[in-house]
DNA sequence: CTGAAAGCGCTTACAG
DNA sequence: CTGAAAGCGCTTACAG
């Protein structure tokens, strides 16, 4: 049915002109308190919408942002996106989801659209492939273009833009530190995050807090066989007592391993992943896990993205912000 | 720096008119080659890209197609938004993302929005407020106003628009029917989705099997103490041999449940799950599931609108399609 | 082969 | 208080 109205269409049902109607529907004062009256009427009984692509024509804004996530079977990035949907819906933008698969090409094409002006602004976790390749011309391309982007949780990289993570040094330098305490010194770590920004720092934190260097036990391939190996190294021969796991497919590695191999979480192993809590707290034992707060990320990169696409905070250099983690004790710990 | 370069002033740069330009980055037969080339180079010199907000005005069309999502944290709707994103991406679509949070007052603010003309088309799965409720008119609205809709997964619903989702009550009845081939009878079910559409049929497949009405072991709440306590009944009183679980919270229920009244999965219990390949190979023991092929179900839902935008189905009735699941094997089965 | 004109649906400075 | 005109950046039928 109802092919949608128009103003002018609006404006002939009226017997008045289209600009009378368009700042009716505005609550000009320049306009008759009964002409708007009869303006609006009419609007509502046709259902009028205006047109947000004229709209958006004539402000020379989208009225969108878009998002590139890495990979969305990662819950993190699933939630991060959730809490970008829900500030965005607040600031009245529509979210334009572009899905990286973490490949460099995939990230490239992205950015090369984006600049012929689709969206306002770009949120930006950068690839693992962009990561491990160090070929960043695309995002400094796009800042050239004068677009907003905000960089978030892969936020280790030199573009001149806000950006918002976490404390990934800090969360496992805790982690370990709280360990030690507890009398535990022979602590390992597992990762197949090694080459990304977020994962080196993790390893730094972990390393941090260890009293010497002989001390350092680590897993480390994007791999999954050759984590593998090295886990069961770890578990097995070097008996470490407790192990600090740097992402989902660490973690549940490690407690798979641990099944498989029957050392007991937590008697002969303490756990501690990087995991969502809602698979954590069922696990058998459930698992002590660094909480991320991603739905905060996302809330607070959208809320830097709208300070630099209204341009409240123009010229004003880069935004770090650092959202604190919070490690969630579940059994694997013991405590 | 650039502010983007127009096709007027390219035209001016070039001593011609916008006309001409238009049609020379057109490869119109109308423009002689020499210009065809002149406008060409100066094109990319400039890095010109046509402004698809005023492209989309002139065809009214939006080139985006918006999805809502009742929950994204639940990793099969994450997935099913990848295939999506992948096959909008081919077609040269953007994706605007929308997340209902299952809620029906969320779900009409979304499809109110969309009446405005913001998007080619629609994939919707209703969110459970709305089914609960059986509130379907804001759904029925979108539909009068000539937007294409496609309804995913939760397809229960007598809307006269293309579906795509899965054989639930196959997958189910399939499963059943293959314990009780190796001597199982005595099996239950567990659900958080009663209510909802595919947890109906899943149900439904489950009872079909079934040899006798007395056989039928439910546990069903959305309420997780409910849940918890009316499992706990099955696994522990009624000793079900084994259990199927219509949905991520109740597999991981059940897991966690047999772990902490110390029954043997599988040689006490067998567990088939709904769940994700990625969680259930690491689980202990690894659980057998229903593979949904949610990748599959995202493409195929952006090919029938597709079809449906660019009216190569006009006036044709609405098209049901099932992808068939596929019964996973894990340890928890113990075949 | 090229260009002027109209138009997509809106907004807004300007004139009356 | 109302309306004609210009313009956002493009496309395309029409005239020359």
């Amino acid at each position: 049915m109802k092919n949608k109205i128009t103003l002018k269409e609006l404006a002939k049902l009226l017997n008045v002109s289209v600009s009378t109607v368009s700042k009716a529907l505005h609550d000009s004062p320049e306009i008759s308190p009964k002409t708007v009256e009869r303006v609006k009427e009419l609007a509502k009984l046709h259902k009028y919408r205006p047109n947000p692509v004229a709209v958006n024509l004539k402000s020379s804004k989208s009225g969108t942002i878009g998002v590139i996530i890495p990979n969305i079977a990662n819950t993190f990035f699933a939630n991060v996106l959730s809490g970008i949907e829900a500030r965005a819906q607040k600031a009245g933008l529509q979210v334009i989801t572009y899905i990286s698969n973490e490949s460099l090409a995939r990230e490239q094409q992205i950015t090369e659209m984006l600049t012929s002006g689709f969206v306002d602004g770009v949120l930006i976790a950068i690839s693992e492939e962009t990561q491990r390749k160090k070929e960043y011309e695309h995002l400094f391309n796009l800042v050239d273009y004068d677009i907003p982007v905000v960089l978030y949780d892969r936020v280790n990289l030199d573009l001149p833009v806000d950006k918002i993570g976490i404390d990934d040094e800090h969360s496992f330098e805790d982690a370990t530190r709280l360990l030690q305490t507890r009398g535990i010194e022979k602590i390992g770590i597992a990762t197949s995050i090694h080459h990304l920004g977020v994962g080196k720092l993790r390893i730094t934190g972990y390393r941090n807090a260890l009293k010497d260097e002989k001390d350092f036990y680590i897993a480390n391939s994007s791999k999954p066989d050759t984590l593998r190996e090295k886990t069961r190294k770890l578990l097995v021969e070097d008996k470490v007592e407790a192990i600090l796991c740097s992402d989902f497919e660490s973690t549940m590695l490690v407690y798979r391993m641990a099944y498989e191999n029957k050392i007991k979480i937590p008697d002969d192993l303490k756990v501690i992943g990087f995991i969502n809590g809602d698979v954590a707290r069922y696990l058998t034992p459930s698992i002590s896990y660094v909480e991320q707060f991603p739905g905060e990320i996302g809330e607070e990169a959208v809320e830097l993205l709208v300070d630099r696409i209204e341009n409240r905070v123009a010229g004003k250099p880069p935004i770090n912000k650092t959202i604190r983690t919070k490690l969630i004790h579940m059994e694997s710990t013991g405590f």
